[in-house]
DNA sequence: TCTGGGGTCCTAGGACCC
DNA sequence: TCTGGGGTCCTAGGACCC
């Protein structure tokens, strides 16, 4: 039986800011983006209290709470206080997994002994961040890593919890099935037309029955309702299988020429991340968002992958004009997926090459001097750097595909 | 003064091939 | 007349997560 640690920043973004600055402590606050179309990205447990929600637009989030102090966030804040924070985890485990900004998994299983067990593990690793940062976090631990994220979720704040497995089911029997990780919105809404509510009744279904409503889900459900989730923490980072980028345009946009000016700053986003990490895509995709919010898709097949800004740019532009455009467009995204390794590759054509040293040197530059210090005309225009998310990861993508 | 952005995984249906 | 059946590739969209 493993030992699984989840810790779980409390307020990551909120708290740091709070940390900076010693006006915002105590007080009902929050991190934005920048620009007027932006939602909360983390809000205080002070503003919390008075209902303010990730996901929140700014005024919805005035509407709860007048006095509300917004703070635009501060990405390099956020990413130097995470790549820390693993050195803090790798003192009791060699086995860490940076699930996101904000939350990584541990195995202790081998390791907690020397350290006093598992709630002494815990409580060393919350002191730390503690004395460190001046933030609070939240230690959650159970045999897998659905537990210890159930463990966090109910104690947090500033908690401390260890489910072992002879409590599992005492934990679950009353549990309403959308408090599990992996059981969002829609899935508890189908699952209360067949009567189940907890996670109690989720464990006793019968699995031909979940298997016959939800397919594959079916089975995992059955096991999530009774305790069983993975346990593998993975130690090495992830392969990445798609790079892109979208924005929220500051005005929706009606014509080509401003559509094909976003898209390319889209593109070179996401020719230069891809060029960085030395990764080819071979699907493009163009996500289309209308002033009514309607969302949609269209994808194509690329006849070689590339990461090629202008090559990326050209294929976006010809899915959009392939499209009957109905109404003004409120945000883009480009999105390359099907990746493969760029490591070796020797262009045949000599243009090729040549664009490739272009890029190369654009990118080094970019680099060393910031993000747009150098680009393309298209580009020149304000693309404020949004405010990063805290599903952003800090490795990026793995050099070695 | 409405409603961000980065992902992963799964499903369903059509095209196409043998 | 009464229409196989599998497998793969591709696209669109939905659910979920942080």
């Amino acid at each position: 039986m493993k030992i699984i640690l989840l810790v779980d920043m409390d307020a990551f973004f909120a708290s740091v800011e709070q940390r900076s600055n010693p006006a915002l402590r105590g007080k009902p606050m929050a991190v934005i983006g920048s620009g007027h179309r932006t939602v909360i990205t983390t809000a205080s447990y002070e503003a919390r209290a008075y209902g303010v929600r990730t996901g929140m637009n700014v005024y919805e989030a005035r509407k709860q709470c007048p006095h509300l102090i917004l703070v635009v966030g501060n990405n390099d804040k956020y990413t130097s206080t995470c790549s820390v924070l693993e050195g803090v985890y790798r003192v009791y485990t060699p086995i860490v997994e940076i699930y996101s900004i904000d939350e990584a998994f541990l195995d202790i299983t081998e390791s907690a002994h020397l350290f006093g067990g598992p709630l002494a593990v815990g409580a060393r690793i919350k002191e730390d961040i503690r004395r460190m940062f001046g933030i609070n976090a939240t230690v959650g631990m159970g045999p897998n890593k659905l537990i210890a994220k159930l463990a966090s979720d109910l104690d947090k704040p500033d908690g401390l919890r260890w489910i072992s497995p002879d409590e599992i089911q005492d934990v679950l029997d009353p549990l309403p099935v959308k408090e599990l990780w992996g059981i969002g919105k829609r899935t508890t809404e189908r699952l209360e037309t067949l009567g189940i509510r907890t996670c109690g009744d989720l464990g006793r279904a019968p699995v031909s029955m979940l298997r016959n409503k939800f397919g594959i889900l079916g089975e995992r459900l059955k096991a999530m309702g009774m305790g069983l989730g993975p346990s593998e923490v993975h130690a090495e980072e992830e392969e990445v299988k798609s790079v892109g980028h979208s924005r929220t345009l500051s005005e929706d946009v009606t014509t080509l020429q401003e559509i094909g000016q976003a898209l390319f700053q889209l593109s070179e986003k996401v020719g230069s991340r891809m060029r960085k990490y030395a990764v080819t895509g071979k699907t493009i995709s163009v996500v289309i968002r209308y002033k009514s919010f309607e969302t949609f898709s269209k994808q194509s097949r690329l006849g070689m992958p590339t990461n090629d800004t202008h090559v990326i740019y050209r294929n976006a532009m010809s899915i959009i004009t392939a499209i009957r455009l109905r109404e003004p467009v409120r945000l883009l995204g480009v999105s390359l997926s099907d990746l493969h390794d760029d490591g070796e590759q020797i262009s045949i054509f000599e243009e090729h090459r040549r664009r490739q040293r272009l890029f190369t040197a654009m990118d080094g530059i970019n680099d060393r001097y910031g993000n747009a210090t150098l680009t393309w005309g298209p580009c020149v225009r304000k693309s404020s750097d949004s405010v990063i998310s805290p599903a952003w990861r800090p490795g990026g993508i793995r050099k070695s595909l």
